[in-house]
Formats: structure tokens, sequence, C-alpha cells
RNA sequence: GGUCCCUUCGUCUAUCGGUUAGGACGAGAGAUUUUCAUUCUCUAAAGAGGGGUUCGAUUCCCCUAGGGACUACCA
């Protein structure tokens, strides 16, 4: 009797997908994939007013990026189509019906303005079994009235009729039995006749069924709504095959109280949208974690561990490991506040382990921002000589300077920039200058100049070769005078490397300068 | 306000009645280093509070406090 699983992802196309979402899609996708089942992609469109252009594609062209597939859906496919609310019309006025037809809702004439109205007189007015009779609705007013109303055209709603004074039972994967009384719930709009459309709940209770959806995992934002659902399966009758349900902990502002929000990314400068997001209402852009240089994979390991942990104590997980390793009994209960510095470091891990052929294009593109053409070669090579190196990292909060590591390949800029650029002054204050160029040195570095030009070759070895011989005979230690002729700074690479990048008309040139400056 | 959910280091978390309460990020210190780094080692850092249950509670129950969500003809 085990029934194939089968869960879905299921957004609403009003603006770029949250990142919370993409965690929400991430634990479906480890769920189905873990049990051989199927990723359902539905577009939950039944907000006419709220539709935005684009949304859909960028959700899409989102889970592309990320590398999170799906097994049909609305751009996949499938056999439990239209995967698109707005195109299932027909389906859900079918639906509606029955539920009319049984006596489980009823036709509401009730306009916007009198519910408004109706919530201003009374405090904390819920349209329920004690109020309903004083509402207009076919059961006040009769089927005489409904039909007359109906007949003109009246614009209406269809509502859900809760019976009052039944303790709900949701049974959740992650909080286990959750009970709700039915009193405290309301006669939720389930159609409305202005768009033909049905509201989320009913959708959603649909849409699952048809698509013999066996598992709900989403937000914890739906628990409270959960009971209404239970209830809806059960006056279709459906209690035997209803899925599952699984609420997810919300993800947290970094600092303070409440939810993550876009604002918060802005404040600290970390993006909560996985792709750059032009709103085309406001027209604002908000930054995505591929243009922030963010790797798809580290997001996902990044967003895998905030609010499930597999308790072996291992934090860099491939997609595999984490389909294999994931469990839903294993999610913790309460919000994760959003450590978007963790985020950092996963990115780092994941940048530094990258083969050097794959960044090279990368810090190509990176160096043509700074106006810089550089080769593949010349990346791969920078990228080698660089990756363990470090950078002052700007904090945007506190303004306070940190040490960081490469977690993006933006960071590597203002390591490498002297591979580029010269060094056309030098800061005698500086405390790497001061300290490393002595009377001595210039003395030195042209004898090391001397040296240099006279070598056969000029790459790093034979250059070492020469240099160590010359060092152990004079009893001098050059390297950091020579820094400062090639760097005019206490960063970078190996000399030998360096000077061997650079080669030995710019590396002599380099030399010839700083002695001429710094005397 | 009402309903529901939640509560272990600053953060993400492990522990499923008996542990010196473990790991990771972040922080600090030291060592290493031809610079900045890397790397390595070490340190500080937690069971919200109060009642029970029990031989024994971080773990089970209750209360309080705190946090979160929901409370639309939005999802």
């Amino acid at each position: 009797m085990s029934q194939k699983v089968r869960v879905r992802f299921a957004p609403s196309p009003t603006g770029p997908l949250h990142i919370g979402g993409v965690r929400t899609a991430l634990y479906n996708y480890l769920f189905a994939r873990q049990h051989g089942g199927d990723l359902i992609f539905r577009i939950e469109d039944t907000d006419s007013q709220r539709l935005v252009p684009g949304a859909e594609d960028y959700i899409i062209e989102a889970f592309d990026w990320l590398g999170i597939k799906f097994d049909e859906g609305v751009s996949f496919g499938g056999e439990h189509g239209p995967y698109r609310q707005s195109e299932r019309r027909d389906i859900y006025r079918k639906y509606v019906n029955q539920l009319l037809d049984n006596g489980r809702a009823y036709i509401a004439f009730d306009t916007p303005e009198e519910l408004d109205a109706k919530r201003n007189e009374v405090e904390n007015f819920q349209y329920d079994a004690s109020t309903r009779l004083g509402m207009r609705n076919s059961l006040s007013l009769g089927g005489e009235e409904t039909q007359r109303l109906l007949d003109a055209g009246t614009p209406y709603t269809v509502r859900f009729k809760i019976e009052p004074g039944e303790d709900v039972h949701v049974d959740d994967i992650i909080r286990g039995d959750v009970v709700i009384n039915s009193s405290i719930l309301d006669d939720k709009v389930l159609y409305k006749s202005a768009d033909d459309l049905p509201t989320y709940h009913l959708a959603n209770i649909v849409d699952d069924h048809l698509m013999e959806v066996t598992h709900v995992i989403r937000g914890e934002e739906w628990l409270p709504s959960a009971p209404l659902h239970v209830l809806l399966y059960r006056a279709f009758g459906w209690q035997d095959t209803m899925p599952r349900f699984a609420h997810l902990p919300l993800l947290l502002k970094p600092t303070g109280n409440g939810k993550l929000s876009k604002r918060d990314g802005d404040k600290f400068g970390f993006p909560v949208f996985p792709l750059l997001w032009n709103d085309p209402k406001s027209g604002t852009t908000s930054m995505g974690y591929r243009e922030q240089g963010y790797l798809p994979q580290a997001v996902l390991n990044f967003l895998a561990l905030l609010g499930w942990n597999p308790g072996d104590g291992k934090e860099i997980l491939t997609l595999e490991e984490m389909v294999e390793k994931f469990d839903l009994t294993k999610c913790s209960k309460a919000g994760a506040k959003f450590d978007f510095v963790k985020g950092w470091w996963f990115n780092r891990e994941y940048l530094l382990a990258l083969p050097t052929a794959e960044v090279a294009p990368m810090v190509v593109d990176m160096l043509r921002e700074q106006n810089i053409e550089a080769t593949a070669e010349q990346a791969a090579a920078i990228w080698d000589m660089m990756k363990t190196k470090n950078i002052e990292y700007t904090d945007a909060q506190s303004q306070q300077t940190k040490k960081r590591n490469i977690s993006f390949v933006s960071d590597l800029w203002p390591l490498c920039d002297f591979f580029f650029i010269a060094p056309q002054t030098f800061n005698r204050e500086d405390k790497f200058v001061r300290k490393n160029w002595t009377e001595n040195s210039a003395e030195e570095m042209r004898a090391l100049r001397d040296i240099l030009a006279a070598l056969p070759a000029f790459d790093a070895e034979t250059q070492r070769a020469a240099v160590d011989a010359w060092v152990a005979e004079k009893g001098c230690k050059p390297w950091n005078a020579w820094r400062v002729c090639l760097v005019g700074q206490g960063k970078g690479p190996d000399m030998h490397e360096l000077a061997a990048f650079l080669g030995r008309e710019e590396t002599l040139r380099r030399m010839d300068y700083a002695i001429a400056q710094l005397g």
C-alpha cells in the first residue's frame, strides 16, 4: 500500500522568490529525491490583484540556477496539469458546487465595504456560526432571495460552513499533534465570483488532492490554517488520502525581533533573493545571491542547515548527501535567525574547493569589472597564487574592519590589484614599508636586480635557485624589501611567483622605480 | 486582544532521563610564516525562570516570562 511520494512547491507569483521559499522548496526536493518521489511545481496565482509580471519566469530561472529540478509542473509538463491555478477555473467551480450542494458551504453577498463596517462596529468580529445569520448570505436570506440576487448578477463569495465546537487535530510530522477548536475558525471565503477564482485554501486542497500530493511541506505561517484544510479534506470526503503535513520553522532576522525581510538584507548587505530582481512596480532593484557571487551549492547547503541538522557534525554536504541524510523529524521547531556570516563561510568553502579551471572565468569577469583584460591563464595563475590569501573586509554595519577570508571572487581584487597596477607612490609611514625598507635596501635591491637581469630564464624556480644562493652567501633577507618594490605593501604571494607572473621587464622596471623613489 | 507554535553558547545546532552538555560559524590568545594570509593549537561562551514527576532531569508535565506565526473576497 505504499503510495508514491509526491510533494509540491507552490509559490505565488507576486514577486521574487524569497530565500525562505527557496529553503522550503529545497526541503521538498530533498524529501522527494530521498523517497524516489515526484516534486511538483505549481503556480498559485489566484490573486489576480497581486500578480507581478515576470515573477513566474524569475522563480523558474532561480531554481534552474540553484539546481533544484522539478519532475512536473509549470514549464516542466506532467500528467496532472494544468499547473497554473488560473487555468483551473473549471475544476474549482465543480468542487465549489459540490460543497454548495451538500451544504458544506454557502453563498455570501456581503460586500468588502459591509464587512469592513462590521469589523469596525464589532470588536474582533468573526464571520462564523455565531454571526453568519446576521449577515447577507444564502443561509440568512433563504433560497428565493438568494436566487433573485444571483439572477441579478450580484457579486458573491462562497464561504465554508464551519461547524463550531469540534477539536480538529492536525498530525504534523515536525510538531506532532496540533489541536485547534473549530469555534475559533471563521467561515473562510473559498471562492469569489468577481474574478471566478477560488482562494488559496480551496485551490490548495483541490489541487493537492487531484495531483495526488502525499506530503505538504510548507512554512509555519500555514499552521494556523491547517485545521481548516483538514476540515476541507473531510468535507470533500478525501480524509483517507489526505496528505501528511510538515510545517517548517521560519527564517528570522539576524538580530532583533521578527521574521527575515528584504530590509534586513539591505541593512546588513546580504541578498534575500536568489537572483537580482528589478521590481516593475516600485522600480527598485534587489540584489541576488547569484549576482553577489554566491555559488548555488553553497546557498543550498547553507539554507539546508538553517532548520535541519543531520546530527553527525558534518556541515559541508553535497546535494546527494543531503538527499541521503534529510529527515523531516529532525527539523527544528523553532525559527532560525539568519546567520549570513555563516553563509559567507559556506561560500568560501565551496569556492576554495572549486577546480581552478572553473574559477578562472569568474576571475576574468571580476577583473573586467576593474577594467582589466586578463586571459584565463593569467586568471588561473592568480587564483592559484592567491586563493589562500586574505583581505580586510569592511563590515557594513559596524564600520569596523575585520579580517575575512576570500568568500567571493570579488574579495580577490584588493588582494591582487598589484598584479596589474604597479605601485606609484610609496608610503614611508606604512608600517610594512617603514620596517622593511632600511638603509641597505636600495643597495640590496640593486644587487638583486642585477642577478635577476642576468638569469637565463625567469620562471620562479630559476629565480629561487639563484636568489637563494645569493642570500646564503650574503646572509641577507631581501624578500620584504623586494615586496615593497613590486607591491608597495605587505601583501601578496610568494615573491618569485609574483615576479615570474609580472615578467622580467616589469619586475626590473618596478624595482628601478622603487629604488629611485625610496633611495 | 484571541488562537496556535516555539525556547541549549552571540548565531546555527547535537543530546531522544544518568555526558567533564559535543560540533560549526563568529570572537579572543598563542605557534608557524619572506608580507597579508593560510595552517595548527588553545581559550571564553549555553540548558529563560519557578514548580512538579523521578533514585536522578537539558531531556517528561504544569505555570510564568520571552520569541514567532496567524487572525483578509493575500498567499
